[in-house]
DNA sequence: TCATAAATTTAGCCAAGGCTAAACTTTTTA
DNA sequence: TAAAAAGTTTAGCCTTGGCTAAATTTATGA
């Protein structure tokens, strides 16, 4: 069994991955120093679960790859199971996932995905990797790649960052709304769209966070 | 925030005391050597969670028992939570529930209790201690004590040892059950109970650990 | 292109929580 | 009651996963 730390280095580099992340990056991401940071990668990769070139970057090889979905897939069942049964504040369901997802067995783990169905997306419209790794070709575009003037479906909400998440809510934009991107800012910094009638600027910061399927049936 | 280490002693400490627990006992509940007992539960000592007289065993302090309570707490939420909702397997709430118990923030276990109904007891019959660690108090006596030829009904079993438990379940000895006390064996190792009509044979090991409440309405 | 800045790595430290081997107490037993 | 056994503690070691400070490499910009 991986440790916790061991654990969350797998799922930040999967998170910031593909491509070589820095030392830098992925110590912010985790909020530890470089030097640790740098330490971690070299266990990780006598592991055999990372592939590192100093100075450059580091990635996860296929094995540290298929440990990172299993904890990615703990942490959505988590999410889902722990919304559905008590129906927790959005905000902290992300917490304590994060938490719980170390200390979930095989066992549970698939009584929990039994329990659900065997979902495939978790309340944020995150795609929920299978028991052995296997994630369904991702098909949604970030907001910011969405053809204009069409109606989109919004499927997926960033679930680490919170504030957003809260003003995402607030502004009625979770998984399943409708809306259509009428426009682009003068200054091109952010999108304007129609949701239910209503003009809304979005930037595009956080409508590179925001996922969509094209509507089939308009 | 105490660690998992940490919690685990001072569970461990309550559930085998309130008297002095021995070094070697201590270590023996755990799975460790004595010489990492004894190191750890100094160092419990210099957080004054515990109270310790060389040579003679350890107790815990008023804090450390109150920490333990809440570690118990939880532990008895899991179990009643995962036996609701999941319908686990007896035998495994237990496993599932050690290694949650820590990964449980207060407001998840406020959560959970809400969404139980803020239960007495966890599906063993133990009793579930309260936020502030009061545990009412105890009325249920071990069956070796309790009264002879008088209608009882189970209200505690074990939750540590499985193949005891499963053995009760399928004598059908489960919180609810109700018996009664015709006799003693000859040799004075087991006792003989009268459930549903039918005659069984309990050895005074797992007497020792059954708990009943007389029954009030004969 | 060369100096400086930024990023990364190395070196060395620390605490937690294990372990074994050896020393020391306490208990048991001959 | 003294020797042996049993239990406990101490000493010293190890790994994990943090940290800071210093050294090294890469990137930048004058």
């Amino acid at each position: 069994m991986d440790s916790v730390a061991v654990e969350n280095y797998l799922k930040s580099l999967w998170q910031l991955g593909p491509e070589d992340v820095s030392t830098l990056e992925l110590a912010h991401h985790l909020d530890v120093s470089p030097a640790s940071a740098t330490k971690m990668v070299k266990r990780l990769t006598e592991k055999g679960l990372v592939s590192h070139t100093p100075y450059r970057g580091a990635s996860l090889t296929l094995t540290g790859e298929k440990k990172a979905l299993s904890v990615v897939r703990r942490h959505r069942l988590l999410e889902t199971f722990l919304s559905q049964t008590l129906k927790l504040n959005s905000d902290q369901l992300h917490d304590e996932a994060e938490r719980l997802e170390h200390a979930l067995s095989p066992e549970l783990e698939s009584a929990i995905s039994d329990y659900l169905g065997n979902p495939v997306r978790d309340p944020h419209g995150h795609l929920i990797p299978g028991p052995n790794g296997e994630i369904s070709q991702e098909y949604d575009l970030a907001l910011i790649e969405a053809p204009r003037n069409v109606v989109l479906t919004v499927t997926q909400v960033p679930d680490r960052n919170s504030d957003m998440l809260g003003w995402l809510r607030k502004k009625k934009i979770i998984p399943g709304t409708k809306l259509v991107i009428s426009s682009e800012d003068k200054f091109g910094d952010s999108l304007i769209i129609n949701l239910n009638g209503k003009d809304k600027k979005i930037s595009l910061l956080v409508a590179g966070q925001v996922f969509v399927s094209v509507e089939e049936n308009i």
